[in-house]
DNA sequence: TATTGTTATACTCTATAACTATA
DNA sequence: TATAGTTATAGAGTATAACAATA
């Protein structure tokens, strides 16, 4: 009988494992990931520092390092909010879009041996029951949209 | 339909929400992730420094730096190899097994919002299907046991 | 006064290269 | 020569504390 720590089990190896093929997949781009992460976030849209330090749950002066390390890259940008001094607008440069592209690419075909052997039913199940689990996860809240690279 | 993005997305997803949970818990003990993991692996077994350097993926000098300093804490141990003098063998104190233990229990209590929500035949199909996503995963090898605390 | 962000500092994590000791 | 492990070094990631600028 399945009980709820083998759920936690199976779900802590997959995160370790899920985990690594991603941190191998950005060290192949010579990202962090966290430095993944960003990318992901920044994806479809832009954000304040303090937004993405939530986010991500880091200390707005990790975030800094974040984005001058990034920025110096050349993979995203600082800009002024016209409405408040205060705020620094992130947001990816062609550069980093390109980047994201392709790391999402590779992490896809990562996946894919894993992901390719599972019928069109068991697809849909895996992702409602990882859903409940989301949803009901610790912080089920900031994170916003598809947390990597999607 | 659900097609396999949708399931590499909500791995994803579910990746860097436990991966979070797991952070935020190891941090309250002063442990990092991958502090956890280590106790995790030595806590039914000993282990040689390649070995574990191996199962996580890391350099044998980054496996040393993360001993020294769980060593300085007093979680765990080096010894000798009778048959080979060049091995160390790794292996928990009585400390460290308490840490993981608390530790586990902590882990356990994190999810168990999310894992209670699922009835016996949902926690069933979800190992099931996560087992299939680890035995194809890109390093099903490796790991051995439970990965983090368990 | 409170908020946004950066900087200074210190420590952990990580890899590369060079080394010691053992096989 | 090859393998196991450590050490030295350098850089990234992280938080805390102090700061500047804006609200």
């Amino acid at each position: 009988m399945t009980t709820s720590d083998d759920v936690v089990d199976a779900l802590v190896r997959t995160t370790f494992e899920v985990a690594g093929a991603l941190t191998r997949i950005g060290g192949e781009h010579d990202l962090s990931l966290t430095q993944l992460r960003v990318l992901g976030i920044l994806r479809d849209r832009r954000a304040r520092v303090t937004e993405l330090a939530a986010y991500l749950g880091l200390d707005k002066s990790t975030m800094s390092g974040l984005i001058d390390r990034a920025q110096r890259r050349g993979l995203l940008t600082r800009g002024k909010n016209p409405d408040d001094g205060r705020v620094v607008e992130v947001y990816m440069t062609p550069a980093g879009l390109e980047l994201a592209r392709r790391v999402d690419d590779d992490i896809r075909r990562a996946l894919a041996p894993a992901t390719g052997r599972l019928d069109p039913e068991q697809l849909g199940r895996l992702v409602d029951l990882l859903e409940v689990v989301l949803a009901h996860s610790p912080r089920a809240h900031a994170v916003p949209g598809p947390a990597a690279a999607s």
